[in-house]
DNA sequence: AGCTATTGATAACT
DNA sequence: TAGTTATCAATAGCT
């Protein structure tokens, strides 16, 4: 728009690059307003000029809250910074930084444990509510896996043993018959083989967690 | 822009929001994109739907770094005048140990979004299962009271506009009786009397936010 | 900062 | 959801 076309490369003029700045900016704050009002939308906007000054645009001049649902969003992949830093002045402001940061976890914290409910909007409870909604889901169903897993274990296990009971008991009997043999070999009329045999040791295999 | 101006007001229609939103978020992205080339200057820009739904875009895709320049600005200056360790050793310390709490902060805050839930024992999946049901339920009663008072307001701003209705409607009557009476007077013969009364001015009360 | 010629964005429609 | 078009809005180049 305007007169003439413009390509999408940087300008290099630096008179028109700050007045076009100057414009567009206006224009694109403009514009967010529209989206969030029109459509009922929370639109966070910041920009750093080339000389890093700061501008910013929040529906509702509540850049925090949209950050903090932002990060919400991401907190698996979020990180802090990596890099230590080296001045005592950097110091300073990572630390504040951490600082705040741990405020806002606790408070989210809080948050997910049901508490400090007061200052939440209906729209943030109702948010809140299906968040911990699906977590649950997550949970039980991890919970149902690990105990389905315990069941199988126990049941595989149960059969192993019920298998070697099974063999111990034709052990058993196969003694029994052995010394019933003998019995009839050694003295015929001796009444007393059938209470008199000796117990196998277990299979070593029965040993269960 | 489009066939007929728009107001800048929420737009009541769901269709023509949902259709919008769209339009104009891809509209503002492509701005912000422009501006960060053309400009040279870093934008980020968040927008949440009305459902929540999350769209952002980020010069050179980094969120990140650019979130952190802007809390580190927000925090510089809020925040530097605070009292805090002095030594380098010192703030070494409480860096990590904050650092060592974020972690941690972030952990809990992820099995609590049902997340990395894999590490977890049956017991501490139990253990989570109960307190997230404990804090839906803190968190259902809270929106539940929401509700309820924005029903008992409506409910009292429905009976006083329905007292200002009996009242207006009174205030017609005796309009019309007087208007009656006063043509009865004036020309005894005129049968015009009953289709002609005024409109009051409604009552000033009326005005509900 | 203000002014237009122009291009760009988009509301209503299909 | 995607495409078309009549309109209105943004803005590039200029003063």
């Amino acid at each position: 728009m305007g007169r003439g076309r413009v390509e999408l490369k940087r300008i290099e003029n630096k008179i028109n690059r700050r007045v076009t700045f100057s414009k567009r900016r206006s224009g694109l704050f403009k514009k967010a307003h529209e989206l969030s009002v029109l459509c009922d939308a929370e639109v966070a906007l910041i920009v750093f000029s080339h000389k890093w000054k700061l501008y910013e645009y929040s529906t509702d001049s509540c850049m925090e809250k949209i950050l903090e649902r932002y990060e919400r969003h991401y907190y698996a992949e979020r990180h802090l910074v990596a890099t230590e830093p080296e001045s005592q002045g950097e110091w300073s402001v990572e630390y504040n930084r951490l600082k705040a940061k741990v405020e806002l976890l606790q408070k989210n914290h809080r948050h997910y444990m049901g508490e400090d409910l007061d200052p939440l909007s209906l729209k943030e409870l109702q948010n809140l509510e299906q968040q911990l909604d699906t977590a649950l889901k997550h949970i039980r169903a991890r919970k149902n896996q690990l105990l389905n897993e315990s069941i199988s274990e126990l049941q595989r296990k149960e059969k192993a043993i019920k298998e070697q009971n099974a063999m111990l008991a034709n052990q058993i009997k196969e003694r029994e018959k052995t010394v019933a043999r003998q019995s009839q070999w050694g003295q015929q009329d001796n009444g007393l083989n059938t209470s008199s045999f000796v117990l196998p040791h277990p299979h070593p295999s029965l040993n269960i967690g």
